[in-house]
DNA sequence: CGATACATTGAGGTTTATCAATTTGTGTGG
DNA sequence: CCACACAAATTGATAAACCTCAATGTATCG
Protein backbone atom coordinates (compact mmCIF):
# COMPACT_ATOMS: atom_id res chain seq x y z
CA UNK A 1 0.00 0.00 0.00
CA UNK A 2 3.02 2.15 -0.24
CA UNK A 3 1.56 3.47 -3.29
CA UNK A 4 -1.31 5.42 -0.82
CA UNK A 5 0.83 7.50 1.46
CA UNK A 6 0.46 10.51 2.29
CA UNK A 7 2.88 13.16 0.98
CA UNK A 8 3.75 14.02 4.27
CA UNK A 9 4.98 10.04 4.58
CA UNK A 10 7.25 10.38 1.93
CA UNK A 11 9.46 13.40 2.75
CA UNK A 12 9.92 11.55 6.00
CA UNK A 13 11.08 7.96 4.20
CA UNK A 14 13.25 10.74 2.00
CA UNK A 15 14.82 12.43 5.58
CA UNK A 16 15.58 9.22 7.07
CA UNK A 17 17.50 7.99 3.91
CA UNK A 18 19.77 11.05 3.50
CA UNK A 19 20.38 10.58 7.52
CA UNK A 20 21.77 7.31 7.41
CA UNK A 21 24.00 7.72 4.25
CA UNK A 22 25.23 10.75 6.13
CA UNK A 23 25.59 8.75 9.82
CA UNK A 24 28.24 6.06 8.08
CA UNK A 25 29.53 2.76 10.04
CA UNK A 26 32.12 1.64 8.22
CA UNK A 27 34.39 3.85 8.74
CA UNK A 28 33.40 5.87 4.66
CA UNK A 29 29.32 7.18 4.65
CA UNK A 30 29.25 6.01 1.30
CA UNK A 31 29.58 2.48 2.69
CA UNK A 32 26.16 3.43 4.28
CA UNK A 33 24.67 4.76 1.04
CA UNK A 34 21.16 4.17 0.25
CA UNK A 35 22.22 3.62 -3.51
CA UNK A 36 25.76 1.90 -2.43
CA UNK A 37 24.78 -1.37 -4.61
CA UNK A 38 22.94 0.03 -7.32
CA UNK A 39 24.71 3.27 -7.93
CA UNK A 40 28.40 3.70 -10.10
CA UNK A 41 30.14 3.01 -6.27
CA UNK A 42 29.65 -0.34 -6.45
CA UNK A 43 32.43 -0.80 -8.67
CA UNK A 44 34.55 -0.06 -5.10
CA UNK A 45 35.53 -2.38 -2.28
CA UNK A 46 34.51 -1.12 0.87
CA UNK A 47 37.72 -0.41 1.85
CA UNK A 48 38.13 1.84 -1.31
CA UNK A 49 35.19 3.96 -0.65
CA UNK A 50 37.20 6.68 1.41
CA UNK A 51 39.06 7.94 -2.21
CA UNK A 52 35.22 8.44 -3.21
CA UNK A 53 33.91 10.50 0.18
CA UNK A 54 37.17 12.43 0.31
CA UNK A 55 36.24 13.85 -3.70
CA UNK A 56 32.61 14.10 -3.04
CA UNK A 57 30.34 16.82 -1.57
CA UNK A 58 26.58 16.30 -0.87
CA UNK A 59 24.42 18.74 -1.66
CA UNK A 60 20.36 18.87 -1.53
CA UNK A 61 18.39 20.49 -3.86
CA UNK A 62 14.41 21.79 -3.63
CA UNK A 63 11.95 20.84 -6.32
CA UNK A 64 12.05 22.86 -9.41
CA UNK A 65 15.54 23.88 -8.36
CA UNK A 66 18.18 24.13 -11.30
CA UNK A 67 21.48 22.14 -11.30
CA UNK A 68 22.69 23.29 -14.63
CA UNK A 69 21.49 24.75 -17.63
CA UNK A 70 22.59 23.40 -21.26
CA UNK A 71 25.86 25.35 -23.03
CA UNK A 72 26.88 25.63 -19.31
CA UNK A 73 30.62 24.44 -18.40
CA UNK A 74 30.38 21.53 -17.25
CA UNK A 75 32.77 20.98 -14.13
CA UNK A 76 30.76 18.92 -12.27
CA UNK A 77 29.21 15.67 -12.29
CA UNK A 78 26.35 13.89 -10.10
CA UNK A 79 25.11 10.74 -8.77
CA UNK A 80 21.53 11.15 -7.87
CA UNK A 81 20.88 9.99 -3.79
CA UNK A 82 17.38 10.64 -3.54
CA UNK A 83 14.84 11.80 -5.39
CA UNK A 84 14.03 12.45 -9.03
CA UNK A 85 15.56 14.92 -11.62
CA UNK A 86 14.60 15.77 -15.19
CA UNK A 87 16.99 16.10 -17.93
CA UNK A 88 15.78 18.62 -21.06
CA UNK A 89 16.42 20.59 -24.01
CA UNK A 90 14.96 23.38 -25.22
CA UNK A 91 13.95 25.09 -28.83
CA UNK A 92 14.24 28.80 -29.03
CA UNK A 93 10.16 29.13 -28.96
CA UNK A 94 9.75 26.84 -25.75
CA UNK A 95 9.15 23.70 -27.30
CA UNK A 96 10.99 21.27 -24.33
CA UNK A 97 11.91 17.43 -25.03
CA UNK A 98 12.76 16.01 -21.56
CA UNK A 99 15.26 13.37 -22.41
CA UNK A 100 15.66 11.60 -18.68
CA UNK A 101 14.10 11.07 -15.73
CA UNK A 102 16.71 10.34 -13.19
CA UNK A 103 16.33 8.60 -9.98
CA UNK A 104 18.50 7.45 -6.86
CA UNK A 105 21.60 5.56 -8.02
CA UNK A 106 21.68 6.74 -11.44
CA UNK A 107 24.48 9.07 -12.74
CA UNK A 108 24.33 12.64 -13.99
CA UNK A 109 26.64 13.70 -16.67
CA UNK A 110 27.58 10.90 -18.79
CA UNK A 111 26.99 12.47 -21.89
CA UNK A 112 28.51 15.87 -21.26
CA UNK A 113 31.93 16.96 -23.05
CA UNK A 114 33.32 20.22 -21.93
CA UNK A 115 29.98 22.31 -21.52
CA UNK A 116 26.15 20.16 -20.30
CA UNK A 117 24.36 19.28 -23.14
CA UNK A 118 21.01 19.43 -21.75
CA UNK A 119 19.44 21.81 -19.14
CA UNK A 120 18.54 19.62 -15.50
CA UNK A 121 16.01 20.53 -13.35
CA UNK A 122 14.90 18.77 -9.50
CA UNK A 123 11.49 17.17 -9.82
CA UNK A 124 11.05 16.51 -6.14
CA UNK A 125 13.46 17.33 -3.73
CA UNK A 126 16.18 15.67 -4.45
CA UNK A 127 19.98 14.37 -2.96
CA UNK A 128 23.40 14.37 -5.33
CA UNK A 129 26.53 13.49 -4.35
CA UNK A 130 28.25 16.28 -6.63
CA UNK A 131 32.12 15.02 -7.74
CA UNK A 132 34.60 17.24 -10.01
CA UNK A 133 34.97 16.05 -13.42
CA UNK A 134 39.16 16.31 -13.01
CA UNK A 135 39.06 14.65 -9.54
CA UNK A 136 36.56 11.78 -10.48
CA UNK A 137 39.02 11.23 -13.40
CA UNK A 138 41.98 10.62 -10.92
CA UNK A 139 39.40 8.24 -9.45
CA UNK A 140 38.47 6.36 -12.51
CA UNK A 141 42.17 5.99 -13.74
CA UNK A 142 43.05 4.42 -10.05
CA UNK A 143 40.24 2.33 -9.74
CA UNK A 144 39.77 0.58 -13.34
CA UNK A 145 36.44 -1.06 -12.39
CA UNK A 146 34.65 2.54 -12.15
CA UNK A 147 35.62 3.44 -15.85
CA UNK A 148 34.44 0.26 -16.48
CA UNK A 149 31.56 0.61 -14.80
CA UNK A 150 30.96 4.06 -16.29
CA UNK A 151 30.81 2.42 -19.94
CA UNK A 152 28.74 0.04 -18.66
CA UNK A 153 26.41 2.87 -17.40
CA UNK A 154 26.94 4.46 -20.40
CA UNK A 155 26.27 1.37 -22.83
CA UNK A 156 22.52 1.09 -20.86
CA UNK A 157 21.90 4.61 -21.46
CA UNK A 158 22.00 4.30 -24.89
CA UNK A 159 20.16 1.53 -24.83
CA UNK A 160 17.28 3.02 -23.28
CA UNK A 161 17.65 6.16 -25.05
CA UNK A 162 17.68 3.53 -28.21
CA UNK A 163 13.84 2.56 -27.15
CA UNK A 164 12.65 5.99 -26.35
CA UNK A 165 13.43 7.00 -30.24
CA UNK A 166 11.20 4.07 -31.17
CA UNK A 167 8.58 5.38 -28.58
CA UNK A 168 8.89 9.03 -29.58
CA UNK A 169 8.97 7.83 -33.35
CA UNK A 170 6.47 5.63 -34.11
CA UNK A 171 4.74 5.02 -31.05
CA UNK A 172 0.99 5.80 -30.70
CA UNK A 173 0.29 7.85 -27.92
CA UNK A 174 -1.62 5.52 -25.59
CA UNK A 175 1.44 3.24 -26.43
CA UNK A 176 3.56 5.68 -25.05
CA UNK A 177 1.98 6.34 -21.42
CA UNK A 178 1.78 2.63 -21.48
CA UNK A 179 6.05 1.95 -22.10
CA UNK A 180 6.39 4.82 -19.65
CA UNK A 181 4.21 3.32 -16.78
CA UNK A 182 5.70 -0.03 -16.91
CA UNK A 183 9.82 1.93 -17.57
CA UNK A 184 8.92 3.77 -13.78
CA UNK A 185 7.53 0.43 -12.21
CA UNK A 186 10.10 -1.28 -13.47
CA UNK A 187 13.18 1.39 -12.72
CA UNK A 188 11.43 1.66 -9.21
CA UNK A 189 12.55 -1.64 -7.68
CA UNK A 190 16.31 -1.74 -7.56
CA UNK A 191 15.70 1.80 -5.49
CA UNK A 192 13.41 -0.25 -3.19
CA UNK A 193 10.25 1.14 -4.38
CA UNK A 194 6.89 -0.71 -5.00
CA UNK A 195 6.23 -1.51 -8.54
CA UNK A 196 2.72 -2.00 -8.32
CA UNK A 197 0.84 1.24 -7.42
CA UNK A 198 3.47 3.23 -9.27
CA UNK A 199 4.39 6.83 -7.97
CA UNK A 200 4.56 9.95 -10.27
CA UNK A 201 6.80 12.44 -8.93
CA UNK A 202 6.06 14.39 -12.10
CA UNK A 203 4.26 16.97 -13.57
CA UNK A 204 1.65 15.83 -16.57
CA UNK A 205 3.13 18.53 -17.98
CA UNK A 206 6.50 16.68 -17.74
CA UNK A 207 5.03 13.43 -18.83
CA UNK A 208 4.03 15.10 -21.97
CA UNK A 209 7.39 17.03 -22.59
CA UNK A 210 9.04 13.32 -22.15
CA UNK A 211 7.01 11.76 -24.41
CA UNK A 212 6.38 14.37 -27.00
CA UNK A 213 2.99 15.08 -26.29
CA UNK A 214 0.81 17.84 -25.00
CA UNK A 215 -0.54 17.70 -21.32
CA UNK A 216 -4.13 17.56 -22.94
CA UNK A 217 -3.12 14.48 -24.84
CA UNK A 218 -1.45 13.00 -21.70
CA UNK A 219 -4.56 13.40 -18.94
CA UNK A 220 -7.19 11.93 -22.42
CA UNK A 221 -4.99 8.75 -22.76
CA UNK A 222 -4.83 8.49 -19.30
CA UNK A 223 -8.71 8.61 -18.84
CA UNK A 224 -8.45 6.00 -22.19
CA UNK A 225 -6.22 3.50 -20.32
CA UNK A 226 -8.91 3.88 -17.02
CA UNK A 227 -11.87 2.77 -19.83
CA UNK A 228 -10.08 0.23 -20.81
CA UNK A 229 -9.39 -1.15 -17.65
CA UNK A 230 -5.68 -1.13 -17.51
CA UNK A 231 -5.01 0.90 -15.60
CA UNK A 232 -6.76 3.39 -12.59
CA UNK A 233 -5.34 6.68 -11.25
CA UNK A 234 -5.73 6.46 -7.42
CA UNK A 235 -4.25 9.61 -6.15
CA UNK A 236 -3.07 12.74 -8.01
CA UNK A 237 0.65 11.19 -8.03
CA UNK A 238 -0.24 7.51 -8.04
CA UNK A 239 -1.18 4.91 -10.65
CA UNK A 240 -2.25 1.21 -10.00
CA UNK A 241 -1.51 -1.25 -12.97
CA UNK A 242 -5.04 -3.52 -13.15
CA UNK A 243 -4.24 -5.27 -16.12
CA UNK A 244 -0.31 -5.90 -16.38
CA UNK A 245 -0.75 -8.16 -19.16
CA UNK A 246 -2.56 -5.60 -21.24
CA UNK A 247 -0.37 -2.92 -20.49
CA UNK A 248 2.59 -4.51 -21.96
CA UNK A 249 1.24 -5.50 -25.04
CA UNK A 250 -0.17 -2.39 -25.75
CA UNK A 251 3.62 -0.70 -24.44
CA UNK A 252 4.84 -3.23 -27.57
CA UNK A 253 3.07 -2.18 -30.00
CA UNK A 254 0.54 -5.18 -29.63
CA UNK A 255 -3.10 -4.59 -30.83
CA UNK A 256 -5.37 -5.39 -27.55
CA UNK A 257 -8.27 -8.38 -28.53
CA UNK B 1 31.44 18.77 -57.86
CA UNK B 2 31.67 15.17 -56.01
CA UNK B 3 28.35 15.26 -55.62
CA UNK B 4 27.32 15.50 -58.74
CA UNK B 5 29.39 12.09 -59.58
CA UNK B 6 27.32 9.25 -61.20
CA UNK B 7 27.38 5.75 -59.21
CA UNK B 8 29.53 3.97 -60.85
CA UNK B 9 32.37 6.78 -60.09
CA UNK B 10 31.46 6.31 -56.34
CA UNK B 11 31.55 2.49 -56.51
CA UNK B 12 35.07 3.00 -57.42
CA UNK B 13 35.72 5.42 -55.21
CA UNK B 14 35.04 2.84 -52.44
CA UNK B 15 36.97 0.47 -53.95
CA UNK B 16 40.09 2.56 -54.30
CA UNK B 17 39.51 3.00 -50.40
CA UNK B 18 39.21 -0.77 -49.46
CA UNK B 19 42.35 -1.49 -51.55
CA UNK B 20 44.62 0.94 -49.87
CA UNK B 21 43.12 -0.13 -46.51
CA UNK B 22 44.03 -3.66 -47.42
CA UNK B 23 47.34 -2.76 -48.95
CA UNK B 24 49.41 -1.57 -45.47
CA UNK B 25 52.48 0.42 -45.38
CA UNK B 26 53.77 0.13 -42.03
CA UNK B 27 53.64 -3.51 -40.61
CA UNK B 28 50.07 -3.03 -39.53
CA UNK B 29 47.77 -3.12 -42.74
CA UNK B 30 45.61 -0.95 -39.53
CA UNK B 31 48.28 1.76 -40.77
CA UNK B 32 47.03 2.45 -43.54
CA UNK B 33 42.86 2.34 -42.68
CA UNK B 34 41.56 5.14 -44.53
CA UNK B 35 39.96 5.97 -40.79
CA UNK B 36 42.83 4.74 -38.63
CA UNK B 37 42.79 8.92 -37.22
CA UNK B 38 38.95 8.93 -36.95
CA UNK B 39 37.93 5.32 -35.65
CA UNK B 40 38.42 3.92 -31.76
CA UNK B 41 41.80 2.61 -33.20
CA UNK B 42 43.17 6.49 -32.90
CA UNK B 43 43.57 5.81 -29.30
CA UNK B 44 46.65 2.62 -29.96
CA UNK B 45 50.22 3.97 -31.48
CA UNK B 46 51.42 2.73 -34.95
CA UNK B 47 53.50 0.19 -32.70
CA UNK B 48 50.58 -1.30 -31.08
CA UNK B 49 48.11 -1.41 -34.36
CA UNK B 50 50.18 -5.32 -34.55
CA UNK B 51 47.81 -6.21 -31.55
CA UNK B 52 44.42 -4.92 -33.51
CA UNK B 53 45.32 -6.35 -36.16
CA UNK B 54 45.85 -9.83 -35.02
CA UNK B 55 42.06 -9.61 -33.62
CA UNK B 56 40.61 -8.48 -36.35
CA UNK B 57 38.62 -9.72 -39.49
CA UNK B 58 37.80 -8.19 -42.51
CA UNK B 59 34.57 -8.14 -44.04
CA UNK B 60 32.34 -6.93 -46.76
CA UNK B 61 28.62 -6.36 -47.13
CA UNK B 62 26.48 -6.19 -50.17
CA UNK B 63 23.85 -3.20 -49.93
CA UNK B 64 21.21 -4.59 -48.34
CA UNK B 65 22.60 -7.56 -46.43
CA UNK B 66 21.81 -7.79 -43.04
CA UNK B 67 24.94 -7.98 -40.20
CA UNK B 68 22.75 -8.92 -36.66
CA UNK B 69 19.42 -8.73 -36.00
CA UNK B 70 17.83 -7.22 -32.63
CA UNK B 71 18.07 -10.39 -29.81
CA UNK B 72 20.76 -12.21 -31.05
CA UNK B 73 23.54 -12.76 -29.24
CA UNK B 74 25.98 -10.03 -29.44
CA UNK B 75 29.41 -11.82 -29.98
CA UNK B 76 31.03 -9.34 -32.47
CA UNK B 77 31.40 -5.89 -32.50
CA UNK B 78 32.14 -4.17 -35.75
CA UNK B 79 33.86 -0.93 -36.87
CA UNK B 80 32.60 0.46 -40.53
CA UNK B 81 35.68 1.87 -42.68
CA UNK B 82 33.50 2.17 -45.45
CA UNK B 83 29.92 2.66 -46.97
CA UNK B 84 26.67 3.44 -44.51
CA UNK B 85 25.33 0.90 -42.12
CA UNK B 86 22.00 1.40 -40.69
CA UNK B 87 20.48 0.23 -37.12
CA UNK B 88 16.93 0.24 -36.33
CA UNK B 89 14.10 -1.09 -34.29
CA UNK B 90 10.83 -2.89 -35.41
CA UNK B 91 7.43 -3.08 -33.47
CA UNK B 92 5.31 -6.04 -34.32
CA UNK B 93 3.46 -4.58 -36.77
CA UNK B 94 6.24 -3.40 -39.13
CA UNK B 95 6.82 0.04 -37.41
CA UNK B 96 10.47 0.58 -37.61
CA UNK B 97 12.67 3.49 -36.13
CA UNK B 98 15.89 3.57 -38.03
CA UNK B 99 17.65 4.94 -34.59
CA UNK B 100 21.30 5.33 -36.48
CA UNK B 101 22.71 5.69 -39.88
CA UNK B 102 27.06 4.67 -39.52
CA UNK B 103 29.44 5.89 -41.43
CA UNK B 104 33.14 5.07 -41.83
CA UNK B 105 35.30 5.76 -38.83
CA UNK B 106 31.76 5.15 -36.82
CA UNK B 107 32.27 2.03 -34.15
CA UNK B 108 29.04 -0.77 -33.91
CA UNK B 109 28.12 -2.43 -31.26
CA UNK B 110 28.79 -0.34 -28.30
CA UNK B 111 24.96 0.06 -26.87
CA UNK B 112 25.16 -3.80 -26.63
CA UNK B 113 25.28 -5.78 -23.80
CA UNK B 114 24.78 -10.22 -24.22
CA UNK B 115 22.24 -9.41 -26.97
CA UNK B 116 22.16 -6.66 -30.23
CA UNK B 117 19.53 -4.03 -28.62
CA UNK B 118 18.82 -3.42 -32.53
CA UNK B 119 18.88 -5.13 -36.16
CA UNK B 120 22.08 -3.70 -38.84
CA UNK B 121 21.89 -3.56 -42.48
CA UNK B 122 23.66 -2.67 -44.74
CA UNK B 123 22.51 0.42 -46.81
CA UNK B 124 25.28 0.48 -49.25
CA UNK B 125 28.04 -1.67 -49.71
CA UNK B 126 30.09 -1.92 -46.22
CA UNK B 127 33.60 -2.69 -45.54
CA UNK B 128 33.61 -3.91 -41.56
CA UNK B 129 36.67 -4.49 -39.18
CA UNK B 130 35.10 -7.37 -37.20
CA UNK B 131 36.13 -8.36 -33.56
CA UNK B 132 35.14 -10.81 -31.11
CA UNK B 133 33.91 -9.22 -27.80
CA UNK B 134 36.41 -11.37 -25.72
CA UNK B 135 39.09 -10.07 -27.82
CA UNK B 136 38.46 -6.80 -27.74
CA UNK B 137 37.58 -6.47 -24.20
CA UNK B 138 41.21 -8.15 -23.52
CA UNK B 139 42.81 -4.94 -25.86
CA UNK B 140 40.66 -2.82 -23.64
CA UNK B 141 42.33 -4.20 -21.02
CA UNK B 142 45.86 -3.87 -22.54
CA UNK B 143 45.37 -0.57 -23.77
CA UNK B 144 43.51 1.87 -21.58
CA UNK B 145 43.51 4.58 -23.70
CA UNK B 146 41.46 2.15 -26.21
CA UNK B 147 38.52 1.51 -23.44
CA UNK B 148 38.72 6.07 -22.82
CA UNK B 149 38.17 5.94 -26.49
CA UNK B 150 35.00 3.82 -26.47
CA UNK B 151 34.08 5.93 -23.11
CA UNK B 152 34.41 8.71 -25.48
CA UNK B 153 32.48 7.33 -28.48
CA UNK B 154 29.23 6.36 -25.89
CA UNK B 155 29.24 9.94 -24.56
CA UNK B 156 29.09 11.30 -27.85
CA UNK B 157 26.72 8.83 -29.19
CA UNK B 158 24.62 9.48 -25.68
CA UNK B 159 24.83 13.40 -27.21
CA UNK B 160 23.71 12.48 -30.74
CA UNK B 161 20.91 10.46 -29.59
CA UNK B 162 19.43 13.88 -27.10
CA UNK B 163 19.38 15.46 -30.12
CA UNK B 164 17.50 13.14 -32.11
CA UNK B 165 14.83 12.63 -29.45
CA UNK B 166 14.33 16.45 -29.10
CA UNK B 167 13.64 16.31 -33.04
CA UNK B 168 11.25 12.92 -33.14
CA UNK B 169 9.22 14.50 -29.76
CA UNK B 170 9.12 18.07 -30.70
CA UNK B 171 10.43 19.29 -34.48
CA UNK B 172 7.69 19.90 -37.24
CA UNK B 173 9.06 17.95 -40.17
CA UNK B 174 10.47 20.23 -42.16
CA UNK B 175 12.25 20.50 -38.96
CA UNK B 176 13.48 17.29 -39.05
CA UNK B 177 14.66 17.46 -42.72
CA UNK B 178 16.79 19.93 -42.20
CA UNK B 179 18.42 18.42 -39.19
CA UNK B 180 18.98 15.77 -41.48
CA UNK B 181 20.86 17.36 -44.24
CA UNK B 182 22.91 19.40 -41.90
CA UNK B 183 23.59 16.23 -39.93
CA UNK B 184 24.55 14.07 -43.01
CA UNK B 185 26.98 17.68 -44.24
CA UNK B 186 28.89 17.75 -40.96
CA UNK B 187 29.40 13.97 -40.87
CA UNK B 188 30.60 14.03 -44.12
CA UNK B 189 33.52 15.82 -43.29
CA UNK B 190 35.81 13.63 -41.26
CA UNK B 191 35.19 10.79 -43.53
CA UNK B 192 36.89 12.93 -46.07
CA UNK B 193 33.37 13.56 -48.24
CA UNK B 194 32.31 17.01 -49.65
CA UNK B 195 29.92 18.72 -47.00
CA UNK B 196 28.72 20.78 -49.68
CA UNK B 197 26.45 18.50 -52.22
CA UNK B 198 25.55 16.19 -49.61
CA UNK B 199 25.48 12.49 -50.53
CA UNK B 200 22.37 10.89 -49.36
CA UNK B 201 23.11 7.07 -49.65
CA UNK B 202 19.65 6.05 -47.95
CA UNK B 203 16.25 5.85 -49.39
CA UNK B 204 13.36 7.79 -48.45
CA UNK B 205 12.05 5.10 -46.93
CA UNK B 206 15.31 5.30 -44.36
CA UNK B 207 14.96 8.61 -43.91
CA UNK B 208 11.49 8.54 -42.74
CA UNK B 209 12.03 5.54 -40.47
CA UNK B 210 14.72 7.86 -39.03
CA UNK B 211 13.17 10.73 -38.66
CA UNK B 212 9.54 9.20 -37.55
CA UNK B 213 7.82 10.54 -40.97
CA UNK B 214 6.52 8.37 -43.78
CA UNK B 215 7.84 8.29 -47.15
CA UNK B 216 5.18 10.42 -48.45
CA UNK B 217 5.92 13.36 -45.83
CA UNK B 218 9.23 13.11 -46.81
CA UNK B 219 9.08 13.44 -50.03
CA UNK B 220 6.76 17.13 -49.75
CA UNK B 221 8.96 17.96 -46.98
CA UNK B 222 11.98 17.71 -49.29
CA UNK B 223 9.89 19.72 -52.14
CA UNK B 224 8.73 22.25 -50.04
CA UNK B 225 12.32 22.51 -49.28
CA UNK B 226 13.11 23.57 -52.77
CA UNK B 227 10.07 25.81 -52.97
CA UNK B 228 11.33 27.97 -50.16
CA UNK B 229 14.78 27.85 -51.74
CA UNK B 230 16.81 26.33 -48.96
CA UNK B 231 18.46 23.55 -50.83
CA UNK B 232 18.13 21.80 -54.40
CA UNK B 233 18.02 18.13 -55.09
CA UNK B 234 20.25 17.64 -57.94
CA UNK B 235 19.76 14.22 -58.63
CA UNK B 236 18.62 10.88 -56.81
CA UNK B 237 20.63 10.46 -54.50
CA UNK B 238 22.63 14.21 -54.02
CA UNK B 239 21.17 17.44 -53.08
CA UNK B 240 22.98 20.59 -52.43
CA UNK B 241 22.64 23.19 -49.42
CA UNK B 242 21.21 26.71 -51.61
CA UNK B 243 20.89 28.74 -48.26
CA UNK B 244 22.93 27.41 -45.45
CA UNK B 245 21.94 29.93 -42.89
CA UNK B 246 18.30 29.00 -43.66
CA UNK B 247 18.82 25.85 -43.48
CA UNK B 248 20.19 25.90 -39.96
CA UNK B 249 17.87 28.71 -38.43
CA UNK B 250 15.05 25.82 -39.62
CA UNK B 251 16.80 22.88 -37.99
CA UNK B 252 17.34 25.18 -34.70
CA UNK B 253 13.68 25.37 -34.72
CA UNK B 254 13.59 29.27 -35.16
CA UNK B 255 11.12 30.47 -37.70
CA UNK B 256 12.11 31.50 -41.22
CA UNK B 257 11.55 35.15 -41.46
C1' DC C 1 13.94 -2.14 -73.55
C1' DG C 2 10.88 -3.65 -70.42
C1' DA C 3 10.05 -4.87 -65.45
C1' DT C 4 10.28 -3.46 -60.97
C1' DA C 5 11.15 -0.66 -57.33
C1' DC C 6 11.26 4.04 -55.76
C1' DA C 7 9.72 8.92 -55.68
C1' DT C 8 6.15 12.23 -56.32
C1' DT C 9 1.66 14.20 -56.08
C1' DG C 10 -3.36 14.30 -54.89
C1' DA C 11 -7.63 13.45 -52.02
C1' DG C 12 -9.38 12.40 -47.83
C1' DG C 13 -9.10 10.59 -43.01
C1' DT C 14 -6.97 10.26 -38.19
C1' DT C 15 -4.44 11.63 -34.56
C1' DT C 16 -2.86 14.94 -31.88
C1' DA C 17 -2.37 20.01 -31.07
C1' DT C 18 -4.51 24.27 -29.86
C1' DC C 19 -7.64 27.21 -27.55
C1' DA C 20 -10.97 27.75 -23.97
C1' DA C 21 -13.75 26.66 -19.95
C1' DT C 22 -14.29 24.08 -15.81
C1' DT C 23 -12.95 21.17 -12.07
C1' DT C 24 -9.75 19.49 -8.94
C1' DG C 25 -5.73 19.76 -6.17
C1' DT C 26 -2.09 22.34 -3.33
C1' DG C 27 -0.19 25.45 -0.29
C1' DT C 28 -0.82 29.49 2.71
C1' DG C 29 -2.45 32.44 6.12
C1' DG C 30 -6.07 33.43 9.13
C1' DC D 1 -8.49 23.35 10.72
C1' DC D 2 -10.68 25.88 7.28
C1' DA D 3 -11.00 29.37 3.57
C1' DC D 4 -8.81 31.37 -0.03
C1' DA D 5 -5.66 31.91 -4.02
C1' DC D 6 -3.18 29.78 -7.32
C1' DA D 7 -1.52 26.02 -10.07
C1' DA D 8 -2.50 21.69 -12.31
C1' DA D 9 -5.60 18.43 -14.42
C1' DT D 10 -9.63 17.46 -17.04
C1' DT D 11 -12.89 17.93 -20.69
C1' DG D 12 -14.87 19.93 -24.96
C1' DA D 13 -14.72 22.07 -29.65
C1' DT D 14 -12.01 23.06 -33.42
C1' DA D 15 -7.89 23.11 -36.33
C1' DA D 16 -3.58 21.61 -38.12
C1' DA D 17 -0.14 18.31 -39.21
C1' DC D 18 0.75 14.21 -40.72
C1' DC D 19 -0.83 9.56 -42.34
C1' DT D 20 -3.21 6.44 -45.52
C1' DC D 21 -4.65 5.05 -49.83
C1' DA D 22 -4.32 5.63 -54.67
C1' DA D 23 -2.47 7.07 -59.07
C1' DT D 24 1.18 8.67 -61.80
C1' DG D 25 5.84 9.58 -62.95
C1' DT D 26 10.76 8.37 -62.90
C1' DA D 27 14.96 5.92 -61.96
C1' DT D 28 17.40 1.37 -62.00
C1' DC D 29 18.78 -3.18 -63.47
C1' DG D 30 18.70 -7.25 -65.77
Amino acid sequence: MSGLKSIPAQRARRARTVNAQLQGRAGSPCAACAVRQVAVCSALDDDELGDLDAILQRRQLAANAVLFDEGEVATQVYNVTDGCLKLFKLLPDGRKQVTGFMFAGDFVGLADSETYICSAEAVTEVALCCFDRSKLDGLAHKHRNFEKRLLGRARSELADTQNQMLLLGRKSAEERLASFVLMLSERAVPGGGADNPVNLPMSGKDIGDYLGLTTETVSRTWSRLQTLKVIKKDAARSLSIVDFEKLQNLADGFKLI
